[in-house]
Parts: structure tokens; sequence; C-alpha cells
DNA sequence: AAAAGCCCCTGGATGC
DNA sequence: TGCATCCAGGGGCTTT
């Protein structure tokens, strides 16, 4: 379900409010991706100090140790004073003198982490090949250019794989390769420099744009305080094979790369 | 080193 | 109504 706007917009509506709270209890429901790697009961009394964000991983920082949390494809996350009873797809609670935070995900590729810190073992072979951050100025355009240039796969595939830069997801990813012109089967390493430039751009705008207007909420997605997106009510060709571009009138196109779905448009994207 | 496939899992939509 | 099939926002792991 997420991508990094989805992640950072559910971040941004608990970090402040769970941030000094100290953990009661932690409750794990069905297994996730992978195990917490600690005795739940350890965590009681920890304090939170703050969550980060890093790619789609949230980095829930503790007065001792980190918790890496991911939401996968389904999972979505709520802070409350209270919340309803918990059902059979919560499958972690975090009681804290502030709230509870819980995981909700049907699917199950999510998972929470428990690291002594970043730069333990676990924690490095989730988040150590990770690319640049697209937000922000960490986002270098040289080093951009280079990554493209050393990839020979299509263009669509090396954004998704997450190791040039990180949180373009399968939605944002057919977005800002319209939004920049450039056919998502085009090899990553013949994108010339001005398309490569304003694929960079896309990426930024497209992304702060999506946080700012509360992600896209295809399915289910709703922040940790339980509100919906809006960025799906204007995206340009995720998800409309068939129907008019909105800029030329031609008719979407998909197809599939890596076994995930693309869209584009055959006249807006030719090269 | 890089690229391509395979999975993990559940639920909703569609078709017969 | 019931059942089979396909698809879904991710990404680590194994194999080429």
């Amino acid at each position: 379900m997420p991508e990094l706007p989805e992640v950072e917009v559910t971040r941004l509506s608990f970090a402040d409010r769970i941030a000094g709270a100290r953990i009661l209890t932690v409750r794990m429901g069905k297994p996730l991706r992978w195990a917490l790697g600690c005795d739940p009961l350890e965590l009681t009394g920890r304090l939170v100090v703050q969550v980060r964000r890093r790619g789609k991983y949230l980095l829930m920082e503790l007065d001792a140790g980190l918790l890496l949390l991911h939401l996968g494809m389904s999972g979505s996350l709520a802070f409350a004073e209270s919340l309803p009873p918990a059902g059979v797809h919560d499958h972690f609670e975090m009681e804290t003198d502030r709230g509870i935070l819980r995981l909700h995900d049907p699917r199950r590729f999510g998972a929470v982490v428990f690291v002594e810190d970043e730069s333990s073992a676990v924690a490095q072979k989730l988040l150590g090949k990770l690319g640049m951050e697209p937000l922000g100025d960490a986002f270098d355009l040289d080093a951009f250019l280079a990554g493209l240039k050393r990839r020979d796969s299509p263009i669509k595939q090396v954004l998704l794989s997450g190791d040039v830069v990180v949180g373009v997801g399968n939605i944002y990813a057919s977005e800002v390769l319209f939004a920049s012109g450039i056919r998502p089967t085009m090899p990553a390493s013949r994108i010339t420099r001005p398309r490569a430039e304003r694929l960079w751009c896309a990426i930024r705008e497209v992304l702060a744009r999506a946080v700012a207007t509360g992600g896209s909420t295809l399915r289910d997605f709703t922040s940790a305080e339980g509100q919906t997106g809006y960025f799906q009510l204007e995206a340009m060709v995720y998800g409309r094979e068939g129907q008019p571009c909105r800029i030329c009138g031609t008719p979407i196109r998909q197809l599939r790369q890596g076994q995930r779905s693309t869209f584009f448009c055959t006249v807006c994207q030719k090269s």
C-alpha cells in the first residue's frame, strides 16, 4: 500500500504525540515478515524518543534501542488514546502512557523489528543499501545521473528498486515518468541528461505534493489519525488503462514490468 | 555486480 | 450462491 508519501504522512500524524511516551505493554499477533527480535517484555518501561523515516521504513528511536517498522503492502498504523478492540489483522500493539500504537496489516508483508542501533547487522541488512532520500537536500542531481548511468534495466524498475533513490513505489513510478515524458521501458543508462533532470525534479515535486495532500488512498490507506488521502484523485496515469490521457487524449496503456503494472501514455512519453 | 524471478499473505473483484 | 482465477501500494532472497 504505502509508498514514501504515505509513510511520511503516517509519521507526521503521530511522531510528535508519541515522542516522550513510556511503553507499558507490547503485544504481537500473527507473525509478520520477520520476528520482533527481542522478548516484547523487554520493551516495557522504555521511552520513545522520536520517530524518523528512512525510505519506507519508520525508525522509532527508544531511549535504548530502535524499532524498525515497515508497512509492507497493506499495513497502516493507528495511534490514539483508545482504540476499538483489536481485530484479526492487528498484529502489533504497543500500549504507552500517551496512547496505543497499533499496526493493522492483513497481508502481513509488514514488519516490526527491534535492533540495538542503526549500525547493527540486522539494521544494516535492511537499511544499508537504500538509495538517496528524494525529499530535502540529500537528493543530489549528479549522483542521481550517475546512478542511472550504471543501470541498464528499464527506468521504471530502477526507480522501483530503491537503490538509486528510495520511496518511489509502483504508483509514483508511473506518475513521475509521465510527468517527465519518459517511456517506462527506456534503459536507465540511456536517459539523456535533460530528461534525467526533469525526472529528478518530478520525483521531488510529485512526492512532496503527495505528502502535502495527505498521501494516496487507493484502497485503505489512512494516517495514524485515521485520515484518508486525496492524491488518487489526481493520478495522471496510474490505474487509468484505456482512459484518455489527461494531456493529449490518447488512451493510457498498461504493461507488466517485473510482475508489476506500469501505466503510460504512448504520445506524451516517447523516449 | 547486476538483472530477473520467486515468494511471503489475505481479500476484493471478476468470470463462469 | 459457490468456486476458480487474477490482481493488489513491497522487497528480500535465490538464481542466472
